[in-house]
DNA sequence: CACCTATGAATTGTCGACATTCCACAATTG
DNA sequence: CAATTGTGGAATGTCGACAATTCATAGGTG
C-alpha cells in the first residue's frame, strides 16, 4: 500500500488534540458523579433540579438529563413529583454488590483460562501495588488494585461483562469512600494478587477460581458494614 | 394495637385501582421498548426526536427522556448531533448476552442451594410448560419458560442480581423476536426444566449447576446466529 | 375533638423556540 | 481535476416559561 502524497499543506502535527464538544449534561453528570463517588454527596441527599441549575448556571434540561444518566448508573433514584436523591446505600446492597462482583471476576478467570490471554498487564499492576505498599502510598495502592481487576476483566474479552463490571465498580467506589478505612488491612489483602496471576500462568483453573473468589470475599469483609445510613 | 374505628365515610373498596399518573416519558418509553422488543423496530433504525414527537403528539422533551431510558436498557445508542438509533445487534453481543445469562442463573442456583427456598413456583411453571407444549401453544410455552427463569432468579433473593437479569432478559426478548424460530426445538429444550427442579429438591448442588448451565447453553445454541444485521 | 377540606409553597413535568453542530454536496480555486 | 472551502438542511443541544402534582398545614364542620 502506498501512502498518498501529501497535498499542498504540510501534514498536521498530530499532538494537537481535537476540541471535544462535551454536552452540558455530560459535564454535569460527571461532576455530580464524582461528588457522589467521593462521598461528598452522601446517600439520601436530595437533588433539586432548580437549585442545581442555578448553582451550575445552566438550565434545567441538562440537569434533568444528567440526573437520568446517574440513574442509569444506579447512583440516583427519582420519586415522581417529590424529588430525586442519591440512592440510599443499605448494608444489603453493599453485600449484594460484592457478591455480584465475585461472580463477575470468577467468570473472567474462567474465560481467561479457556481462551488464554497474555498476563503481562497483571504482572505490571502487581509491581505497582508492591511499590505503592512500600512507599506507604495508600491512594496509589487502591488505584493499582483497581487497575489490576480492571485488567483482569478486560482480559476476559467480553464487552458486556466489562460494562457490567464497570457499572458495579461505580458503587464500589462509593462504598469505599464512605466506609471507615483500615489501610493496614487492605495492604495485607493486596498481597493476594500475585498468587492469582501465578495460578493463571500455571493454567490451574480451580486454584485460580478459588483464589480470586477468596480475594473478592476478603475485600467485601474488609469493608465493614459501617456504612453510615443517611437519615 | 387497636384498629382506629372507621370515620364517617365507609371504607373504600380497595380493588379500585388508583389513577396512576404515568409521565409521558414513561408511556413513550414503554411504547418504543415494546416496538423494539417485538422486532417491529429493527436494530439500526434511526430514532428522530422531531419525527417521534410529531407522531406521538408530544413535545420533544419527553421523547428525549424516553430515549434515554431505553439507552439505560441498552436498547438504543446515541451519536451526538447525528441521531439515535436502535442499537445494532451483533452475533458477538448475542453470544455475550447468553453467556452472561448463564452466569446469572448459575449464581441463582448456587444461592438457592445455600439459603434454601420453597420450590413451589418452579413446579407450577413446569406444569404450565407441559400444558402449553401439549396444547401446541408456542407463545404460552415461551411465557412459561420466562416465568420459570424469572422465578428461579427471584428465589435467589438478590435484588441486584434480579435487576441485572431483567435488564439482560430485555435483550433476550429482542433476540427471540428477531431470530428464525424453530418451535420444535424449543419445545424439546423446555423439557430440561423438571430435572433442574428435581436436582434443587434433592439438594444436589453440582448436578443442579450442571443442568442449569447446560440448559442455558442449549437456549443459546437454539438461537442461530441468523440475526439479520441491519444495514 | 376528630375528621374533612381548602390553600399554597415546592418540585417535577411538559412545552415551544432558538442555538449549535454535523454532514453531504455544491462551488471554488490552483 | 483534485483538494479545499463554502452553504444549506437536518438533527440534536439548550433555554426560559408555564402546567401539573404532591405534601404539609391551616382552617372549617359535624
Amino acid at each position: 500500500m502506498i501512502t498518498p502524497k501529501p497535498a499542498l499543506a504540510h501534514p498536521m502535527p498530530d499532538d494537537i488534540a481535537p476540541i471535544e464538544n462535551v454536552p452540558l449534561r455530560v459535564q454535569v453528570a460527571d461532576r455530580l458523579r464524582s461528588a457522589i463517588l467521593s462521598g461528598r454527596l452522601r446517600p439520601g441527599t436530595g437533588l433539586v433540579e432548580t437549585a442545581l441549575a442555578e448553582q451550575m448556571n445552566v438550565s434545567r434540561a441538562p440537569i434533568r438529563e444528567a440526573i437520568q444518566i446517574l440513574e442509569n448508573d444506579g447512583l440516583v433514584e427519582t420519586i415522581a413529583y417529590k424529588g430525586k436523591r442519591v440512592k440510599p446505600l443499605t448494608a444489603r446492597e453493599v453485600a449484594e454488590t460484592y457478591s455480584l462482583r465475585e461472580v463477575f471476576e470468577v467468570m473472567a478467570v474462567r474465560r481467561i483460562m479457556e481462551n488464554g490471554a497474555p498476563l503481562d498487564a497483571l504482572y505490571q499492576h502487581c509491581d505497582e501495588m508492591n511499590a505503592a505498599a512500600k512507599a506507604d502510598d495508600f491512594a496509589a495502592l487502591v488505584a493499582a488494585d483497581e487497575a489490576f481487576h480492571h485488567a483482569l476483566i478486560r482480559l476476559a474479552d467480553h464487552d458486556l461483562l466489562l460494562a457490567s463490571w464497570k457499572n458495579l465498580y461505580l458503587r464500589i467506589h462509593q462504598i469505599m469512600a464512605l466506609r471507615n478505612r483500615d489501610e493496614r488491612n487492605l495492604a495485607e489483602v493486596a498481597g493476594n494478587h500475585p498468587p492469582i496471576v501465578q495460578a493463571l500462568a500455571d493454567g490451574d483453573r480451580d486454584r485460580a477460581i478459588k483464589l480470586i473468589s477468596d480475594h473478592t470475599r476478603a475485600l467485601a469483609a474488609f469493608d465493614p458494614a459501617t456504612i453510615v445510613q443517611a437519615l
